[in-house]
DNA sequence: TAGATTGTTAATCGATTAACAATC
DNA sequence: TAGATTGTTAATCGATTAACAATC
């Protein structure tokens, strides 16, 4: 028997997530069903795209009365494997890095901090949310023998590659990657780079864009 | 005379910063010259992608030769508008709001730290590299008389909505959005998002995708 | 049953890749 | 001049939108 893997594209996962939170909202609201077309307009796109968007995981709708939204919500959220758990380290604890460790919706969506890890002796043994910032000279022993599936990197570009190798090589999955920098992992390796400095030059071309517009500029 | 407007996709825009961020890496090590074949490579795109998207805004190259690594780097800087200043405030100081407070490179892009606002008592008048935190009652004034362009929104999805209204209405052009929601302002009103639930939902899908993958899971 | 709205196929649009003449 | 590599046009591919039959 053939097994059809059908390859859901990017940009399909990347709406994703928005669909589940506009659903959670609804869903807070006390709202019982919605029409792709209710939906369209609420999130400013095509009530196609959201068909077609969600067509490619099952047939979610009833014809003649829409999607029930606490239904839609919950499969979503499977999908989008909110439902297992994952155990997380994250390392480097400067401001980010304590940022994303106090991020209490973490533990909501399944994701379990088990380690915190810096090179600064001065953070050794503080604790945030309960979990103990460890120096990285532990981190190999701590990741072989916590199970760690996803790492978040929040540490300069020139440590980010030769720590995200060792990571790798020590059974960690997955890299949340907030380094400078671009990582070339094997290919079995998911990696998510969320690159600050790249959001906010895309805010500086297009204020300036808009400037070249309204001022006579070509 | 007809001002002929070219629309630059959003695509190309994505891929501007990460152009950016691999010449000036060539350009620390001392590299003169690249052409779009050897910088495909490096950065895994093709080559005619690289062609094509320059091409969208001059003939930087030259034939038989490639692109001059400081003049492309350069252009490319121009572009993204980062030899303009531009005068931004911080919207919550809360972990997020001082982790991007104490984010240096801001102001060698042009990005000049103005304010940081919260409505927590207890930080008022704490400053972060220099700049006191205000309290949230001072926002609007200092927004109309401070010629603030660009305001970094870290706080509560509930709040967020209200405060960019009340700083768009007093001159404010652009908002880097890190709270989790929608903002729905003006079209003229440039908005960055940085959705972190929905890029950790993302990383999310794609382990389990690889674990479904990989269990005789259809 | 009539009306509403999905699921899905077909048409369109846009983005990426390939190819090659121009030219340094 | 010969070789290399761009700039640009044409071909392909993929994603979005439109349309409508199926069906609740």
């Amino acid at each position: 028997m053939l097994v059809e893997e059908r390859e859901i594209s990017q940009a399909v996962i990347r709406r994703l997530p928005r669909y589940y939170r506009y659903l959670g909202e609804l869903l807070e609201n006390g709202v019982e069903r919605i029409s792709s077309n209710d939906l369209s307009k609420r999130m400013k796109v095509t009530a196609s795209q959201i068909r077609q968007d969600l067509n490619n995981f099952g047939g979610f709708g009833q014809q003649g009365y829409g999607y029930n939204v606490k239904y839609l919500y919950t499969e979503i959220g499977k999908i989008l494997g909110l439902e297992e758990d994952h155990n997380i380290v994250i390392i480097g604890a400067g401001n980010l890095g304590q940022a994303l460790a106090n991020y209490a919706a973490f533990e909501k969506r399944g994701f379990i901090l088990k380690g915190i890890f810096d090179v600064n002796p001065r953070l050794n043994g503080v604790s945030i949310r309960g979990v103990p910032i460890r120096m990285m000279d532990e981190l190999k022993d701590f990741v072989q023998n916590n199970n760690v599936e996803i790492a978040v990197l929040t540490i300069p570009k020139e440590k980010a590659i030769e720590v995200a190798n060792m990571l790798v090589e020590n059974g960690v999955r997955a890299i949340w990657n907030f380094a400078h920098t671009d990582l070339n992992l094997p290919d079995h390796i998911i990696v998510e780079n969320v690159h600050l400095s790249e959001s906010l030059m895309r805010l500086s071309y297009n204020i300036s864009r808009y400037n070249d517009e309204h001022s006579g500029k070509k």
